[in-house]
DNA sequence: TTGCAAATGCAAATGATTTGCATTTTAACT
DNA sequence: AGTTAAAATGCAAATCATTTGCATTTGCAA
């Protein structure tokens, strides 16, 4: 670990790895106290490069980053916008691609559609 | 229809469906004449508002855009950022989602890993 | 051809993210 | 504890894709 793991990196991290959802630079910078939101920014990409959390990439305006815990897949309800997370076998997954000459190092899943909690 | 198919529509449009595969908003003004960037942007808003093209969300730093021809997912090659497209069986691939609570409307996959032509 | 709505061009605004640089903090070593 | 160099942070400004406001042009129908 050629780097320091300040006070203020430990909450960044601690605040991802509890919400167990996605969050942006500017939600970590509004729940944390004292913390410049270019901190945010720098830490954000120093844990990503450091393979510590993932960029998750779905459409919104704003990055979102998540702890690493378990690979697993997002799906957004373009309702309300909320991300859920669930898993697949990768294994299967690989199987059903119908793609040649590619190696395969990582898969993402996408699902939109619609949550329970239906807006008017 | 209501709207005009202009000339700088068709053109772009001719454009993504003969380049099979995703272009820039930049892309496309580079390769038509006459045509301001700003009408580009609008136009693509515009066709994927009426689902005649579709963005695409990877992880690049310009939003990209395809012409509509099959449901397809894509293959990012981290090397020469290449973007290759490719198919699978949409009812096998739900069957594999370990999602709950949850009307799938659209699923889609991003493959990332290494095509072929390798760069030094 | 006249007129009006839609389309376009141009310039400026927007907003998330990045960068430059001065200041502060950290951790290791006296 | 004091010293010090490197790393971390804060602040302001820059960046850059995309959007917006508005004046001008174009397309289509009466």
């Amino acid at each position: 670990m050629n780097f320091k793991l300040t006070k203020k990196r430990q909450a960044i991290l601690a605040l991802l790895k509890n919400s167990g959802t996605t969050l942006s630079a500017q939600d970590i910078f509004e729940r944390v106290d004292d913390m410049d939101l270019t901190t945010v920014y720098r830490n954000l990409d120093l844990f990503v490069k450091e393979k510590m959390i993932t960029k998750v990439v779905l459409n919104t305006d704003e990055d979102l980053y998540e702890y690493q815990s378990e690979p697993h897949h997002h799906a957004v309800c373009t309702d309300c916008n909320k991300v859920i997370h669930f898993s697949a076998c990768t294994e299967d997954l690989e199987k059903l691609l119908r793609i040649k000459d590619f190696n395969i190092e990582n898969i993402e899943v996408t699902v939109r559609g619609t949550c329970r909690h239906k807006r008017v």
